[in-house]
DNA sequence: ATGAAAGCGCTAACAT
DNA sequence: ATGTTAGCGCTTTCAT
């Protein structure tokens, strides 16, 4: 196939293999400009290019990150695994992708054995509350981001949470409600268990709050399949269609509801068209995270905006700090600052 | 990290390292069964897990295979990836993930890059025309699986496509139509030069005129950004919008409107509601692939579903088919049968 | 039935 | 400034 080796080019340009080593690891400080220049324009007639399986054996090191996400399917996260993809190749380096489909034990596996197949660096997007069964991992040297997740009282020492600043992207977002003159707003959500939907329930409320508004309608809809109450796409849409029917037919209807994501959004949209009335209109509906959905959808999804790019690059410069195995250390937070985007499915409501 | 060696674990079980690289490798035939329970227990108690650098060094085949596609951030490419690597996982092999961001350098040059990493077998979702560029590289043994694409005549020899059939996908969506009763029906797309869209244009056109409907309305809108006209998810959807909002405020507008594909046709009804129609009843909307989005947009879109997990199935398979190395057989097609989808965007025309 | 040993291509001491 | 060389962990002849 490629078949042109470290030896050949040696050979080729008439010196050992420690310098061509040298030159493609940056150590060029240790040869005379003229050599240099030799080896490169050798190294560019032969098409040589190093084989990345030697180099891992040889450094344990491979050019290979590991992604795990719930599913790629998702374009929240085939958001992520594209903008964490870009930034890895600047580097260099390569994306494995892993889908553990919400399930704790096939997230678990693909860890160690990205692990065991001599990858350092992780992004994980784990259903899991706790990351306690990889701090084992995460002694032993590896690099590990938990992604969409804040930091735990019980977070392993060295790991790194990326993150978008939950409470106050919700703040923001029960702010423009009640600016918009909303009084009666339901939070809608699964079973408010993770860490980020408790902290966007968190910010909700403050805001609300603030503006002394009673506390507002809750609808928590309990998981139907899997452990932890989460769902997925379908589900999600599917969960905020219900909530929001018995919100709407019930007895002091919402004039807004903020679903706890886009996807939620979109299925309580649905059902306030399914009760005849229009969405931005006589009820105001947001989401958050702002997936490119949200801005094809009708009516166009207000929301809170994650900064993905961002997010990613940070979380792949997260994998290359150094491991202080300090075990007295603190873990890592890296939070982000939302965005609101306001667009046609919240107004101010009707008389 | 894993630190046990093969040399560990034939040591712990008294035995050479031939003997547990036999059992690594299914030939059991070669030991006692005593000999081979020992081995298996002892590599269970070490937890050992061979090392896939050097197995790939030495065997020069690593249990990887690549997959580029234009962006997982599209939903479609999305779905692929994910289900995809679901099918590379019940064979042991992982998958790494490229975005080409629809750059056909950046195509290339990924693929040469794999390949060059010692990666056997890729799944390509090229947005270039023809894909002569790597029959070079299937020549020398690679395997290679175009997706989304069916066979053309310059194709190199062993490569695999694997596609939906889009010229009767395409064709049920026009009986569709016309047996609601629509007479006046357009076609929505971007320049028509891809493989997919000319035959899904064509099974359109097929089935209008088995309906004896006069040649339909076509609006094609050039490309603007990248050179082969191709479009990104926003920019597709914009696309259909334009074009819609073209038709509609002609002279004889069209009581149905079939998009090259979902995301367009989300555009299209944008377009239809901007003009103060609804959609699904003034005007028909349809669209093509059944991404999730389809589903779940207002009203649910009428499309073509391609069976995307069959699909990522087929093309993770083929990548094992043995490579024959027979320079005259013939390249291989794959072509999945699609399902008319109907759901809320089309109906009868009114009056 | 089992073992000994030669590399796969590369990096990094350690020479010179 | 450049070269020599010993492995990294594994598979696979070739012996025994």
């Amino acid at each position: 196939m490629a078949g042109i080796t470290i030896l050949d080019v040696a050979r080729a340009a008439g010196v050992s293999t420690s310098t061509v080593s040298n030159l493609l690891n940056g150590r060029t400080g240790r040869m005379l400009p003229e050599t240099r220049e030799r080896v490169e324009s050798t190294i560019r007639d032969l098409g040589y290019r190093p084989n990345r399986a030697a180099r891992q054996l040889r450094t344990g090191k491979p050019q290979v990150i590991g992604l795990v996400v719930p599913s790629v399917g998702n374009p929240y996260w085939g958001a992520l695994a594209r903008y964490l993809e870009a930034a890895a190749l600047t580097e260099g380096y390569h994306v494995l992708l892993c889908n553990s489909e919400r399930d704790p034990a096939r997230e678990r596996q693909y860890v160690d054995e990205l692990v065991s197949d001599g990858i350092r660096g992780i992004v994980l997007c784990s259903s899991l509350p706790s990351l306690e069964h990889v701090s084992g991992l995460i002694e032993d040297g590896l690099r590990l981001v938990a992604f969409d997740r804040t930091a735990q009282a019980d977070d392993p020492v060295g790991l790194v949470n990326v993150s978008v600043d939950n409470t106050i992207g919700a703040e923001l977002m029960g702010e423009h409600l009640v600016s918009l003159g909303h009084r009666r707003i339901a939070f809608v959500s699964g079973a408010i268990r993770s860490v980020n939907r408790t902290e966007r329930f968190a910010g909700f409320l403050r805001a609300l709050e603030r503006a002394g508004i009673a506390r507002p309608d809750v609808v928590t809809w309990p998981g139907s399949s899997s452990a932890d109450g989460t769902f997925g796409d379908v589900e999600a849409a599917e969960l905020g269609r219900v909530a929001a029917t018995e919100l709407l037919t019930g007895p002091n209807p919402p004039s807004a509801i903020f679903a706890v994501n886009d996807m939620t959004a979109i299925g309580v949209c649905r059902a306030v068209r399914d009760a005849g009335m229009e969405v931005g209109r006589e009820v105001s509906v947001a989401g958050f995270d702002d997936i490119v959905l949200a801005e094809l959808y009708s009516p166009r999804l207000t929301t809170v905006r994650q900064p993905m790019k961002e997010m990613a690059a940070a979380a792949f410069r997260a994998l290359h700090a150094p491991a202080d195995g300090q075990p007295t250390s603190q873990a890592t937070s890296l939070l982000f600052r939302p965005e609101l985007v306001v667009r046609d499915s919240t107004a101010a409501p009707v008389a």
